[in-house]
DNA sequence: AGGCGCTTGTGAAGAGGTGCACAAATCGCG
DNA sequence: CGCGATTTGTGCACCTCTTCACAAGCGCCT
């Protein structure tokens, strides 16, 4: 049931790219893929084990393959795959191969540092636009980039064809700004703000939030505390405990 | 995500904390009820349905209900969740009840933006101390605390208790900085450097890694763009939306 | 007191992800 | 030219997570 219209979006009806519907999964764990992989082609491999790319990546190797094996087969029986073609086709399946501009929204105590961070242009992307809404940070240069006011979001938008928009104002202020980026066609939103937005369908929202992950890291800790608290039985690795009912 | 680890059994061996070995996935969202919950206390709500607390926190309502149905039965049928109480709870599930320290290495670029972000207090984390291992740096004052050389880590972690490490240097500086947080003790890491760290069994490493964010959202654009463009009469694929952390 | 509407808590079914284990495929070598 | 070593690709069983659907429980109103 999904109807998205992309305004202006060219008919470019090509045959070529037999597109796999990936699990979301596998989708999440490419990219990690694709860094251990430039790491090993910049230390001179030209072919790499689904043994040693898996250990490179932090992953089972039978995951790795399943999840290469869905791009299709890349690998050679007794010898492995050849780093730079597997380069080339994941980010041919990341939608990599074109450099995709971001747009910036929110210059603020993290959104300085994130236009400050090179990062982004070695993997793929361009920060094409700073936008705040305080005036006294418009017309500052950050990385040669000068901060424009969001009101000019729409204009500019259309000028770079921004593919991919980055909050990283106020909460109170995230729903407002997805809001405008959506009216301009960005149909995917990289969220800081601690809120969840509400996007219409056919538009992705991913957020990151850090106090989430200290909390998430608190529990662990909370239970590791606990664990080592009670003494029990250490009967060795008894990793059997039936709850169904 | 994390790796994680079978630590024996964590069932529930233990019976003075009644720890209730939740499913890794309703941790996860714990933190994200929680802000919710916060969110509605605020504005003077005392009580909240499963609907109204869902849709806040931007999940289904079966969902919400299941997830804290593992910690017990807090809620009253035909009237909703007390807010205070739920907080309470989640609170404690989550071992929030006493204000957890982190230590935060690398204090350039990305590293100042966490230093001076008050978010992380207003959701019980403290951070207690920057290091970093340009001399340069040290001595340097951000938001009421000095910069301190990485080499006094083990003297500082000790005095402020630290519980949990965010690591916010270089990829290459990472691992070691990771094995020195090990050595001190801390047993919950955060890592924003993109790389894959190697620690011992016990702890636990989230990571964060914008660039992967940024490559999701990428594929998906990439996959909507293909769509957009093969007519089809495939109306019924339905698009996955606001897909989880 | 009793009925009625609302909401929780949960069983069950289904969807999706993981990891083992192995057959098939490829290379190097004698 | 065949054989063994090596590594991929995948069927399968198991597990976790999601979602539906509904009985049980609670408060309110008459
Ligand atoms: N700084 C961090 O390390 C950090 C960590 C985690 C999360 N966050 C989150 O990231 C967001 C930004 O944090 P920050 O520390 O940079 O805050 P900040 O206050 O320093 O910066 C916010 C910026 O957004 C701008 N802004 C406000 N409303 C706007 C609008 N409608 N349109 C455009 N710009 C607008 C402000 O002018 C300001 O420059 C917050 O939601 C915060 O919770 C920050
Ligand atoms: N800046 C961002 O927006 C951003 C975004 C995503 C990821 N990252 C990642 O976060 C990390 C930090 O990024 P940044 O932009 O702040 O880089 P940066 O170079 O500005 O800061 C790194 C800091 O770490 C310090 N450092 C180096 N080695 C150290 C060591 N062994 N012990 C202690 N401190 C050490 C350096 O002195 C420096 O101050 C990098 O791994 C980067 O890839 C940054």
């Amino acid at each position: 049931m999904s109807q998205h219209r992309h305004p202006g979006a060219p008919g470019r009806a090509g045959a070529v790219p037999a597109l796999p519907d990936l699990p979301e999964a596998t989708v999440a764990r490419l990219p990690e893929y694709l860094r251990a992989l430039h790491a090993l082609a910049d230390t001179g491999h030209e072919t790499v084990s689904s043994e040693g790319l898996a250990n490179a990546a932090g992953v089972n190797s039978a995951k790795l393959r399943k999840d290469l094996s869905h791009l299709g087969s890349y690998g050679t029986r007794g010898v492995g795959y050849d780093v730079t073609l597997l380069i080339e086709q994941i980010e041919s399946v990341l939608g990599l191969t074109q450099c995709r501009s971001v747009a910036l929204v929110g210059v603020g105590n993290l959104g300085h540092a994130l236009a400050g961070y090179d990062g982004f242009a070695s993997r793929g992307f361009r920060i094409a636009a700073l936008f705040d809404a305080d005036p006294s940070r418009v017309g500052e240069e950050i990385n040669g980039l000068v901060v424009r006011h969001v009101d000019d979001l729409a204009r500019v938008a259309v000028e770079e064809s921004i593919s991919i928009g980055v909050i990283a104002t106020p909460a109170p202020a995230a729903q407002a700004v997805a809001d405008q980026l959506v009216a301009v066609g960005v149909t995917s939103i990289l969220n800081f703000a601690p809120c969840v937005l509400s996007v219409p369908e056919g538009v992705d929202v991913r957020k990151v939030d850090l106090a989430i992950e200290l909390q998430i890291l608190s529990f662990h800790e909370h239970r590791k505390a606990s664990l080592t608290a009670l003494p029990g039985g250490l009967a060795a690795t008894d990793t059997q405990e039936a709850i169904g009912t």
